[in-house]
DNA sequence: AAGGCAAGACGATACGTATCGGCTTGCCCG
DNA sequence: CGGGCAAGCCGATACGTATCGTCTTGCCTT
């Protein structure tokens, strides 16, 4: 029993990690997920192989550490007050605040140097419910987080019904932008964006 | 040129089709889609491979195709007034028609003998655009049709805003359900389709 | 000197192609 | 008519390639 010999992390070479990571964004972004092989990464990377199995239990997960590194510095650098990702701006009028989050959300969706990987990540985690629960937690959940805070204040300001789940809320603003990229059905553009926001505020039932 | 000798589809084996479907739709139901091979499919199917070889390009197709002649017979079968498919019950309370329609939709997406395929179908269909156009094309869109049309007729009721474009309004209602499936992000549930109409119809904006 | 490191050999699968008789199909010739 | 004959799909299987994940070998950092 317990031959399962963990490696000494304290050990590892943080330089080949990040060279890993990058090897594996670049080759994700150039051939594809599924052309892309451990061998690639660990060429690409000036690597052993086995120095990516030690440490990873699959490519799906080298692509998403690489992912949330990337996310983590572009942050950093971005700074406190950044664009579209620290928290989303309260100016009072709740539709201009959205309409310019989403618009955010679609240009880094269309994004081609981004595009790939995270189709590739978002597609595994719908296959394998693992990663998929890693992925919600790590990536999504976050971002989703930020528009439950603020659709929580635009409730307080009497700007959102009272009775509306703000969990749900959210969904009904992000999931047609998610449903048109994922699925490609029509382009996602920023007019789309805005109509979806004031379709879901104003609602689809007509009135007096 | 023209060495691309197509075989002759007139001679072609319905019987062996039909257990390629068979056989393609429970392995990847019983292994998932990427332990299911095509050797394997062949032979739970008692065919050689080259007659999968012969007649689909991809493992993807492979699905693709036995999915579309599973809807079709199971189509069939349900006849002209089936449950959820044949169109969108018109009873004049849009809310109660749209609840009705994506509670069976809710239903179809949490039967387990189907998940696995759509998962995996669906996945493909991200990753690779030439698929996930047909996807789209052949199963999505016939299916989002209905909706067109079932909110053109509210429209005319005046029961629909007049300005909401019916393609964009459709989304609002859909892609929730379909982003909770795919993200698994919380469960999918009548209580959260019912949710998502009364909110999609009657806007997220408080009212006075 | 202990252990991670780069490099790569290795067996195991799965791929997609090529080929083999066997069998059905449709046509020709007697 | 009707027996044979070519064509072509069929199941089956051998084949070479690609990728996997493990294992081995020294080197080099710590």
């Amino acid at each position: 029993m317990a031959s399962t010999k963990e490696p000494d992390s304290s050990r590892r070479s943080d330089r080949s990690r990040r060279a890993i990571h990058d090897a594996a964004l670049a080759l994700v972004g150039e051939r594809g997920y599924r052309r892309t092989t451990i061998e690639a990464i660990a060429a690409r990377a000036g690597v052993g192989k086995q120095t990516i199995y030690r440490w990873w239990p699959s490519k799906a997960a080298v692509l998403m550490e690489a992912f949330l590194d990337l996310a983590a510095r572009s942050a950093e650098e971005a700074g406190p007050q950044a664009g579209g990702e620290h928290g989303i701006p309260d100016t009072g009028d709740l539709a201009a605040d959205l309409k310019r989050v989403l618009r955010a959300t679609v240009d880094e969706l269309n994004d081609p140097a981004l595009e790939g990987p995270t189709r590739a990540l978002t597609a595994e985690g719908v296959v394998d419910a693992k990663l998929g629960a890693e992925f919600v937690e790590k990536l999504l959940d976050p971002q989703l987080a930020l528009y439950v805070t603020r659709l929580r204040a635009a409730q307080e300001a009497g700007q959102l019904r009272a009775d509306a789940d703000p969990r749900i809320a959210l969904e009904l603003l992000v999931a047609p932008l998610t449903h048109r990229w994922l699925l490609r059905t029509l382009p996602l553009t920023h007019a789309y964006a805005d109509a979806i926001v004031d379709l879901a505020l104003g609602g689809l039932t007509s009135r007096p």
